[in-house]
DNA sequence: AGAGCGATTGCCT
DNA sequence: GGCAATCGCTCTG
């Protein structure tokens, strides 16, 4: 996934385009973990399930910035979510990164999980569940998802026939809108 | 200044 | 299937 492409295509695309490909997370240690996004969903400023639906403020300042950055927040008063800002600069689009196929650095993953994922099926099959096995929190709000030790590696495309859409996963308003995409019979995304 | 509530998860019945 | 946990953003007064 260039960013080339995620300034220019629609978030809708945005969000089939980054459908197979790699999120990557270096720790301090050195431990490398690494998986396959697998389900995702588009945002817009023009709806209504947006932060940025009534325009910008401290919280949502990065997902009205440039693309390829990442927009973490604070949900629940206790989880993370991961989106990956697309569009170009001064409109707030983004896609929520809601699931990932893990590919590797398991045994951490499931240590950040605090042992509550025992099984690959449940390590980051959910959007807090991820940002949990991949230490995602609050310091990567900004961050540029090309570099180190958090970024997108290309990886294999998915052809829209593997595709399936539906909508959105716990939004009020907006909630008819068909903006989530997941890779058709993977067993890793969030529900079935 | 303070109430209300959220792009969720996991545990309990 | 229902609900608690837990906190900071947003809106209202």
């Amino acid at each position: 996934m260039h960013r080339k492409h995620l300034c220019e295509l629609k978030v809708d695309e945005a969000a089939r385009a980054l459908l197979g490909q790699q999120l990557v997370r270096i720790l301090t240690d050195g431990s490398r973990l690494k998986g396959k996004i697998v389900e995702t969903e588009a945002y817009h400023e023009t709806d209504p399930a947006a932060h940025t639906y009534n325009g910008k403020t401290d919280r949502n300042a990065v997902m009205i910035g440039p693309a390829g950055y990442a927009y973490v927040y604070f949900v629940y008063g206790m989880h993370y979510c991961l989106n990956v800002v697309t569009g170009p600069e001064g409109t707030g689009e983004a896609v929520l990164i809601r699931a990932l196929e893990p590919k590797e650095g398991m045994d951490v993953m499931q240590q950040n999980r605090s042992l509550q994922a025992k099984t690959p099926g449940n390590m980051c099959s959910g959007p807090a569940k991820l940002t949990q096995a991949l230490a995602i929190d609050r310091q990567f709000n900004g961050h540029d998802l090309r570099s180190s030790p958090l970024y997108l590696k290309e990886g294999k495309p998915v052809a829209d026939t593997h595709i399936t859409r539906s909508t959105r996963v716990g939004v009020r308003s907006g909630a008819s809108t068909p903006w989530r995409f997941y890779i058709k019979g993977n067993a890793f995304i969030s529900k079935p």
